[in-house]
DNA sequence: AAATAAACGCAATTCATTTGCGTTTGTATT
DNA sequence: AATACAAACGCAAATGAATTGCGTTTATTT
């Protein structure tokens, strides 16, 4: 699936991150790297088979983003998503310059690399410590482009 | 309190919104337009002084938001908060063009109008409905500016 | 003023997420 | 490689925001 790269090491990942390597978390990361999308719970269970207890999942989830791996994306419903980081995040924070695109149809969502900042400079006094960014609409293929 | 200005005629704001005019509802207007954050269910209950039912609320929020009065902002922890909508909102979808701040110590929520619109056009044969712009930070009292 | 529709209150439900706890598995140490 | 300790796991139960059903009251329309 992935030739025009190196197999990606998820162990040495989580071993970079100081999380521990269980199968499942091992797992669940290939799972974030393989999708290149957010991820509900739900979603990540399908991948499993449901194999999985959905607790362990959310308390896995919770560790990635402790630790800086991956972070949450709000969905439509106000639910959760999660998404790898792609920015190096430390565990005291994440500096995602990235926004997120939900389509309102197939309710997919896409990470938007490249937006360029808004120019925040108005806001004299504010500490701003993290951006979320989201935009409703509808994606290319329910576009019908 | 607002002596720049002549009184606001929330009903006939109700009017104009075709939203019906019961003792709660323009309460719930005046409440809106008194404070000028966005606001949580449990806020606007102590503003009532709990004199109303909370399900009550929920659905006077739901028939303000349908007709383009108030719109959704989302707190830090996903919870539901309403703002009015600055900008004339239709019942078939809201414009807008501003952002929120939360601040992370005192919990506010700040309306920020003045926000450039990032430039999208490299999302080709996306259709954008709606931008959500939410900055996470210190407001300017908890940053002891 | 009567008829109709909408708002309301209360109780109960839904559903995502969290918590407690006993068991299993990974990790570090000897 | 065996042991000791911490973290992960599964299950059941709890939490809590938001929703739904339904009978009653209030607003709106005629």
């Amino acid at each position: 699936m992935n030739n025009n790269k190196n197999k990606i090491n998820f162990v040495s990942i989580l071993n970079q991150y100081g999380l521990s390597k269980t199968p499942f978390r091992i797992n669940l990361l290939r799972i974030f790297h393989e999708s290149k999308k957010s991820l509900s719970i739900d979603e990540i269970l399908n991948f499993t088979n449901q194999s999985i207890n959905k607790v362990t999942v959310y308390r896995a989830l919770e560790s990635f983003e402790k630790k800086g791996l991956i972070h949450q994306v709000p969905d439509k419903n106000n639910h959760k998503r999660y998404s790898l980081c792609i920015d190096p995040c430390s565990p005291n924070g994440h500096s995602h310059n990235h926004g997120h695109f939900i389509c309102d149809n197939c309710n997919e969502t896409f990470c938007l690399d490249d937006i360029p900042n808004p120019d925040f400079s108005f806001l004299k006094g504010f500490y701003i410590k993290q951006l979320n960014l989201t935009l409703e609409g509808l994606c290319q293929k329910c576009n019908n482009y």
